[in-house]
DNA sequence: TTTTGACATGTCAACTCTGACATATTCGCG
DNA sequence: CGCGAATATGTCAGAGTTGACATGTCAAAA
């Protein structure tokens, strides 16, 4: 038998499900529409395509956590708009609580392990490319964040106040990636020790 | 036919198949050596189990890129010390110069996306743990680094430059989590907003 | 008017990755 | 002497993920 059979209320769920029924407390949506708020800002941290939503979907209504209403579509087939279930929240919020292990995978960090196999000048092109886009990015996640709080999502009691939270993780890891692509470009570049530029250590507000 | 047969030059590699080419620029190693080395430091960016490298590296073998050396092992099967050959350099170096494009996956960022969802003391509880972790975690890099330096592998010439620049990368990233973890613990533990503790911007390297 | 893009849902083959199963020696500890 | 841990290599089922294929409407731009 699965993993994953609806008959039981002690159903485990994928991260990717979490991750709609996440999307799913912003408000009702069909599986297109998931597809596009899996873009700005979680994409950032989650992405998946339409498909892998639409089987998915159809998994999380099978176990009673997202519920269904069906309309007449654009195309061949019914639109279905999907929205959370009592159940579908109670595992979510059972699911928020429980600490992450999963590790991050970088593939600009692995080609810097091996930096020292590729040609230092196109190795140090390379990366002062990234610190350049990473600057870029991060100019515009600024506006974003400062929109943001005009519109108080800062506030944790703000229904989208998570969008906030991931924007400013999001923040913090372009500035990360263009101070270090920074740094490891001058490195090559120069064929001398660079000193990281660590900033100085901000307020320590009690955690 | 597949993607990767190694009857020709132009063969395409998985990102694994690239991460075990940059291991064995570190010296030959045995399937299980290099299941160990993907722990420290490139383990924080990039893992994969032995079950995934033993077939990974009859493939590279299969494409030329690697060339093993048997003995008797101490198992029922023989022992295969794997090392790089000129092919396998010369793929590697070409990987290295193309710009990733793969996105991050985080659990962490991707729970606090649906923050508002759980319990606010529950969930403070969660994120200010994960910040004591990664205050340890970063304690623990930091001395990592210091002894790396001392050994002049901030330098890069030297053949470990890429084990020195992967663990500023922890070091900042683990910065990171501990800073923003801890923004978001004292966000949901108040219940109102909390500027988040910018550094101020070190000075600019000219990159 | 044609064509492009947005809306909308699905399947399928292939590849990636994990966890469990399987086997066998050697070395140190109690 | 027995036990566990480390050394060492593999297979296999299943879950996760991607990219291509497939279909069809509607509105706006060229």
């Amino acid at each position: 038998m699965g993993a994953r059979d609806g008959d039981d209320s002690a159903t485990a769920g994928s991260t990717l499900g979490y991750a709609l029924l996440s999307l799913l407390t912003r408000g009702p949506a069909t599986g297109y529409q998931l597809a596009s708020r899996v873009k700005a800002p979680i994409g950032h941290f989650w992405t998946a395509k339409h498909s892998q939503i639409y089987p998915e979907l159809a998994r999380l209504a099978a176990a009673g956590w997202v519920r269904a209403a069906e309309e007449a579509g654009p195309g061949p087939r019914a639109k279905k708009t999907y929205e959370l279930t009592p159940d579908g929240l109670a595992a979510l919020r059972a699911w928020l609580v429980v600490p992450p292990v999963a590790q991050p995978r970088s593939e600009i960090t692995l080609k810097a392990y091996a930096a020292n196999s590729g040609d230092p000048a196109a190795m140090a092109a390379l990366y002062g490319g990234l610190a350049a886009q990473a600057a870029r990015t991060l100019a515009e996640y600024e506006q974003d964040a400062a929109d943001m709080r005009a519109q108080g999502m800062d506030d944790p009691a703000h229904p989208r106040f998570g969008n906030y939270a991931v924007l400013l993780m999001g923040l913090e890891s372009q500035r990360v990636v263009q101070r270090w692509s920074a740094w490891l470009a001058a490195s090559l570049d120069g064929g001398a020790p660079v000193p990281y530029p660590h900033p100085p250590a901000p307020r320590d507000n009690g955690y």
